[in-house]
DNA sequence: CGTTTGCGCGAAAACGTTTGGTGATAAATT
DNA sequence: AATTTATCACCAAACGTTTTCGCGCAAACG
């Protein structure tokens, strides 16, 4: 242990040992050969908690996530967030932990996690509420460099890395107008969340690109992700005529194909179906599902890239990255 | 910042004030009074770093888990591991980090792993690469508390928490046999882990128990994760004239499912499938899917439970738990 | 020759805690 | 009254780094 051992073995002051692991200043070659021969020969590791109590630097970095229930997909999808941020991270020096947040208390609390509170990381990789800025201002104030993660938040200049959600879903409409599909149905999830609202947004963007008029009564927002739910509005579909829906969500999307199969209704014969994000599944229903697929695992590199960036003094406030969403086209959108 | 500012505000000592904040020794009911006063005030939270150096506990644990591809639904499962192990430690006041180590070079570098070598953590929560002792001597000498998650170890006195994978494997055979099959195929992965080579074994003891021998040429194992696989097999499987399949992975489940739809192979009628662990998907596959549950997230508290235990000081040589697989009955079993 | 410059090095002061040792005072026990 | 015990407080030494300042020496400069 201990770089004051390395002094004894070396004959050196503590002062040069450290510059000579460091680089932090000249060292002569000698020196520099000796102490390298004696970290390697008791395998000295520098004393963490002594170089952040010197440095107020700790080289970790927290990944913040709403809490999710077990068993639910979108775990998947940050966990591949998380994998991302946390290579490219590494490849720096960087470790990466996991914090949650409860999305009942929203963000109110959120300058309380104990990471946070033990002001244990450089910085923080944030999936943030809503997308209301003010809800940010609390742990804004830690004065610790913030990159916005998945979720879009309105009149931010904090760095920001998330999908094109409004380019995807405008691309799945078009998809759908193209193969003549008309009474297109809308389904998404709570709309103060960015990716939610900017669905919706691109559907109707689609719509009207498409010269579609819009039916009320196909659209649904702000539905919970339950599979029930997209039973119960598949059954109100279905009285309303449609030939297409798209979904923004895929729990959704699974209860409405469930329905679709217990009634009868054949995809994509009956019915247009295009869903978002791309899983293992969609392989293998009834009708293979045509889908927009993110890349959760770029979206947490670039994450950190951003992060990195910060961290060296570079300026990336307002530097928001929309990556693109791609369709992947199986057979489920066909007329 | 700091205890020195609350010694100064009260006008005590330092040491008083940490006594007062710790409970570490008996403090008049006012200066307790004091000190909890300015805290609040400045709100001050001690400094992580300074602790750590001076009491070597970081109040953190790291959770390791095997490097995975993206979109993998094994990310799920691990991803429910994580919470909750995270929320269980967090009622104890620790935190969670995570790291992974790529399953190619096994766990050769395990201890290399920079949260290890920063000696950050005070524990590892480890799922491990094979089911040999000797692949962990290395990160055992480190001499921080273990505990191991998910995958069994042969004659390893460490502490652990798995799924009694031998016991669900078990039960799913009976399953089918009590519906009268008698040609069941097995399909599982790599049986290094244990988890795979458990559900193997049950696999073979359910079969003696119903007294079917054993068709070499219906038993696969040590099979890549890859829907392709599943499909490959499923060609294979059906010129052996199976009438039922118990697929330990649910990526090969999807690709033997996608074959079947296929070619007119109708589930459960010309063959009875049973999975394992329980996706969403499952239930709106054509015909939804029997399958025996694990219950991640309960596996996570549990880790935990332990490793605060062994914390505590306790003596958790040879602890393990074996946590119940269900079977979740839907309609693919049924003859 | 006197002055600068550059290089290599070391002493020592932080950083913010925890904790063993030591008193001082008051209460309880002989 | 003399001793023990209990209660409360403080001093100061760690813990292992980083970093400021300054020293000596040799080479380069005018």
């Amino acid at each position: 242990m201990s770089i004051k051992r390395i002094a004894e073995m070396t004959g050196l002051s503590i002062t040069t040992v450290s510059h000579a692991i460091n680089g932090t200043r000249a060292v002569s070659q000698h020196s520099k050969q000796l102490v390298d021969e004696a970290v390697k020969k008791i395998g000295y590791k520098p004393n963490l908690a002594a170089q952040m109590l010197k440095t107020n630097r700790s080289h970790i970095i927290a990944l913040i996530i709403p809490s999710t229930e077990p068993n639910n997909s979108t775990n998947c999808f940050f966990f591949d967030v998380l994998n991302g941020a946390r290579e490219k991270l590494h490849a720096s020096g960087y470790d990466l932990m996991v914090a949650t947040y409860s999305e009942q208390e929203g963000e109110k609390h959120l300058a309380n996690l104990q990471v946070l509170e033990k002001r244990l990381v450089d910085g923080v990789l944030l999936v943030p509420f809503d997308r209301d800025v003010t809800s940010l201002t609390e742990i804004r104030s830690l004065g610790i460099p913030i990159v916005l993660v998945d979720r879009r938040v309105e009149n931010c200049s904090l760095p920001s890395v998330y999908s094109d959600n409004l380019e995807g879903a405008r691309k799945a409409v078009h998809l759908l107008a193209q193969n003549g599909r008309k009474r297109i149905a809308f389904l998404c999830g709570n709309c103060e969340f960015s990716t939610s609202y900017d669905r919706h947004l691109g559907f109707l963007k689609g719509m009207e690109e498409a010269e579609i008029p819009i039916d009320e009564n196909l659209v649904f927002i702000d539905l919970p992700y339950q599979l029930e739910t997209g039973r119960s509005i598949a059954g109100v579909l279905l009285k309303n005529k449609i030939d297409a829906v798209f979904s923004a969500n895929n729990v959704l999307l699974m209860g409405l194909l469930q329905y679709f199969n217990e009634n009868g209704i054949s995809v994509p014969q009956d019915i247009s179906v295009v869903g978002f994000d791309d899983y293992d599944w969609m392989n293998i229903a009834s009708c293979p599902i045509t889908a927009t697929f993110q890349d959760p695992y770029h979206m947490g590199c670039e994450a950190a890239r951003l992060m990195l960036e910060t961290l060296e003094g570079k300026d990336t406030h307002n530097q928001r990255m929309a990556l693109p969403c791609e369709l992947i086209l199986r057979e489920s959108h066909k007329a």
